[in-house]
DNA sequence: CTGTTGATTGTTGTA
DNA sequence: TACAACAATCAACAG
């Protein structure tokens, strides 16, 4: 139930009215033109009506992986603060300050979910080429792939650590 | 009670 | 080629 639909459910004024943030942040990914500064750039949860049968989510990108760890180490010591969104600006900075070799075990994982994330994305891929008949999801003639095809395959990469 | 926002950067996908 | 939107999180707030 979206209270105010996608608009501002709870602080439209502040995002679009006031946001200094955003004009940073987006203003390099969306500012250029103009397309549509009013419609929202983050998604929000609130999907406008796409049906995805099998919509492969993005995989935490070597910034979240980082951040995932560094949250805990941050509400580790900063137990107080309870706000997202500090431990993103903390961790934005932190990750800026990291060496590339800090960021090589992120990136690593990185690079493993674009692997993975590929091989979904074929499955995807085939929805997209029949997207014209879309009847319903999964009626009953779509499930041909995915038989069994699991091979858990160890995830061992070399470490190269060296470098720098 | 549920949905949405906030903030970071990176990555992928689509036009 | 370039933009655009989304990926997690966690709590608080609003309808």
């Amino acid at each position: 139930m979206r209270p105010t639909k996608g608009k501002g459910p709870v602080k439209k004024d502040t995002k679009e009215a006031l946001k200094p943030v955003e004009d940073k942040r987006v203003g390099k990914r969306k500012a250029v033109s103009n397309v549509s500064k009013s419609s929202k750039r983050q998604a929000t949860k609130a999907k406008p009506a796409k049906k995805d049968p099998n919509k492969p989510k993005r995989p935490p990108s070597a910034f979240f992986v980082f951040l995932e760890e560094f949250r805990k180490t941050y509400k580790l010591e900063h137990p107080n603060n309870k706000a997202v969104s500090a431990v993103g600006k903390a961790g934005g900075e932190k990750w800026k300050s990291l060496s590339p070799a800090e960021k090589a075990p992120y990136e690593a994982k990185a690079a493993k979910r674009k692997t993975e994330y590929e091989k979904v994305m074929t499955s995807y891929n085939k929805k997209q080429e029949s997207v014209d008949d879309e009847n319903d999801e999964e009626s009953d003639k779509s499930k041909s792939e995915v038989s069994g095809e699991d091979d858990e395959k160890s995830e061992e990469e070399d470490e190269d650590d060296d470098d720098e």
